[in-house]
RNA sequence: GGGCUGGUAGCUCAACGGUAGAGCAGGAGACUUUUAAUCUCUUGGUUCUGGGUUCGAAUCCCAGCCGGCCCA
């Protein structure tokens, strides 16, 4: 590349010396009649789509970034890249004229490259352009991460992802299974007669969940409104309004804390399908899943890694996946006797078990941080657990047979919630009283709205509720919930 | 909220009380099929911020800011 003028002294002194030589080079570009952030250019689609129209001798066109250059002399060979591919581009200074040269000497790592010419291939295999015309079409004024190791920093990529998908392929492995798994749900659901639809965000009773909502305020109504919690009752709505099979995958927002599987603002898919129970609903959440793990690893075995990326955990998806009785997972794990033991003694027996347990929990709670830990922690392959305690769930329809359990399911897949699914529960009053009991730290809200609707008469049904993000992280094995969303909630920086 | 841990050149990382370095990127040069190209030379730093200890601090201490992991 050509010689350079020295840079002005203050230029350096600022660490923007590589701008600063940048910013030349886009000037030296326009001063020769070069746009340096270019326009229009006609391609044959994208880096994939030149690579699989490549044939020697045919003339291609492509574009990307220049993301390695190889000098030699009179010789110049660059990758050019986009996030489907990479294609090497051959540049022989004798194919083009003294300026035109001058020119390719502004490029630089990063920019935005036009090509055209015909396919050949090197002698080491590699299938290449031989570039006939190069146009310039974007500069990049600041360098990009470096080549090999690209972007670690882990705060970087999570701030300015744009550098993360540039420079590091996991990372584009795994946000785009995102979309595929996404559209994957929606054809399955689709093609087995569910009708997508979409709710309001903004509600002035969040409710469907316990958990903590934002709150927002709507100026021409005066009214203070808060962003929606979960999806369930508008859909229940719908079932009422006569559509018997209804779907929405839609963001959530949940004013709570962040971490390696939460995120503020989460996408969760839910399903209700009328006259169905949540065995009928289990079944398609199993064969949706098996779908979705041979659609995004070909298999239904999932390699989980550790953060230095070996292999940490084997999962196998085979159906019939297992199904359990939360009350027998309980005895299995704490002992035949856990249920006629008075609640000091169960506090006992799990502290015994390693579980910690405050003196505030009542019984119920102290059972399920027992199940969290002893049962639920330690699951990998897919588990169903079922009849879980009718204070856990107050959404749910109560078991004919014993009515302190519910009908539902709760899917756990290497430890983690992934879906649960509900007998729906349909009684008007029998939903207000459920309601008013709730008991504990969090409780659901009561949607006076929601129970009028029930009243008006809502058909059983089946539902579920799958969180997408986490489904992401198993399918794709990502570590954390951060990686599966590509701008995820950060801390402004001061 | 608590515990542990991290922040050094554009990027990836060293230096761990005694002159802040390397690789890549950048700059100059050589090279007409290279591919982490190679070879010679070379520029580049408010060591996150603010205090403190010390003859001397990237390093030790305190506070803060922003991350990561674990716990609640």
């Amino acid at each position: 590349m050509p010689e350079a003028e020295p840079l002005p002294p203050d230029a350096a002194s600022h660490g923007g010396e590589l701008v600063a030589r940048r910013r030349e080079k886009s000037a030296a570009l326009a001063a020769a009649g070069i746009a340096p952030f270019g326009g229009r250019f006609s391609v044959d689609g994208s880096v994939a789509d030149v690579r699989a129209a490549f044939a020697e001798g045919k003339t291609l066109r492509a574009a990307g970034r220049i993301t390695a250059h190889r000098d030699m002399g009179k010789s110049h060979f660059l990758d050019l890249s986009d996030a489907t591919g990479r294609i090497q581009v051959y540049v022989n200074a004798k194919g083009f004229d003294l300026e035109q040269m001058a020119a390719f000497g502004l490029l630089d790592l990063g920019d935005f490259l036009g090509v055209e010419g015909e396919g050949f291939v090197t002698r080491t295999g590699e299938w290449t352009i031989r570039a006939a015309k190069f146009t310039p079409l974007a500069k990049a004024l600041r360098p990009l991460p470096e080549k090999w190791h690209g972007l670690a920093d882990v705060e970087q990529r999570y701030r300015q992802r744009y550098l993360d998908l540039v420079s590091n392929e996991e990372s584009r492995r795994v946000l785009l299974a995102r979309p595929r798994i996404v559209r994957a749900i929606r054809e399955f659901l689709e093609a087995r007669g569910f009708v997508e639809v979409e709710t309001p965000i903004l509600q002035a009773v969040a409710s469907g969940a316990a958990a903590r909502p934002f709150t927002t305020h709507h100026n021409a109504y005066d009214s203070d409104l808060h962003l929606r919690i979960a999806l369930e009752l508008n859909l229940k709505r719908l079932l009422v309004g006569g559509i018997p099979k209804v779907f929405e995958m839609g963001r959530n927002f949940r004013n709570e804390g962040v971490s390696r599987r939460h995120n503020p603002e989460f996408t969760m898919l839910e399903a209700y399908w009328a006259y169905a129970d949540f065995e009928m609903m289990a079944d398609l959440v199993e064969e949706m899943i098996c779908q979705l793990a041979m659609l995004v690893n070909g298999s239904l075995g999932i390699e989980t890694r550790d953060a230095e990326g070996n292999v940490a955990k084997r999962l196998n998806l085979t159906r019939p996946w297992r199904r359990a009785r939360y009350r027998d997972l309980i005895a299995a794990a704490a002992g035949d006797d856990w249920f006629t033991l008075d609640l000091a003694a169960q506090k006992e027996r799990a502290r015994a078990l390693g579980v910690q347990i405050s003196e505030a929990m009542e019984a119920h709670e102290v059972t399920q941080q027992l199940f969290e830990k002893l049962v639920e922690e330690k699951t990998l392959d897919p588990l169903y657990v079922t009849h879980l305690p009718k204070e856990l769930v107050p959404l749910a329809k109560q078991n004919v047979e014993d009515p302190s359990l519910v009908d539902v399911y709760e899917l756990i897949i290497n430890g983690q919630e992934i879906s649960p699914g509900y007998s729906e529960l349909n009684d008007p009053d029998v939903q207000r009283a459920r309601l008013l009991e709730q008991s504990g730290g969090e409780t659901m809200a009561l949607d006076e709205d929601f129970l009028l609707a029930l009243e008006h008469g809502m058909p059983p049904a089946g539902g579920i509720g799958v969180g997408i993000d986490r489904l992401v992280m198993l399918l794709a094995g990502a570590e954390s919930i951060r990686d599966v969303i590509l701008f995820p909630h950060m801390k402004p920086k001061a």
